[in-house]
DNA sequence: CCCTTGACTATCT
DNA sequence: GAGATAGCCAAGG
């Protein structure tokens, strides 16, 4: 199919739904998988449109950072969500902590 | 058709 | 590493 399949191509949303607890993904990563690179934003218009609920907070910025505003509410409940994944924050960038990583990382970070 | 917007990115200072 | 800049692409006014 040519455009973003007029409506969003659901294969966005179920690379969502299948990033594992623990990892996160960048906007960008999500339209690749899906098959529209370039389609970053895109990706993010889908999201906040979904017809159900997707684990949106595992997915940031391809820096690692989250999207929202640092402070803000919304950017509150995803730092909070991915931590009780266990994913720790090295400032402002998300540390994905997939148990079998380092457990050392896990526990007390890159720094410390 | 032109312009603006946006939960984006890559690159350059 | 932070800020600016230029691509990116669909939607809506």
């Amino acid at each position: 199919m040519n455009n973003f399949q007029k409506k969003f191509d659901p294969r966005v949303w179920e690379v969502i739904a299948n990033i594992p607890p623990g990892q996160v993904m960048a906007y960008g990563e999500i339209a690749r998988a899906a098959g529209y690179p370039r389609y970053s934003r895109m990706v993010s218009a889908a999201m906040s449109r979904s017809p159900e609920p997707l684990p949106w907070f595992r997915v940031v910025r391809s820096d690692r950072t989250l999207a929202f505003e640092v402070g803000s509410p919304p950017y509150r409940e995803q730092s909070q969500l991915l931590k009780l994944e266990g994913i720790r924050f090295d400032g402002k960038k998300v540390i994905a902590a997939i148990p079998g990583d380092s457990l050392d990382k896990i526990l007390w970070g890159p720094r410390d």
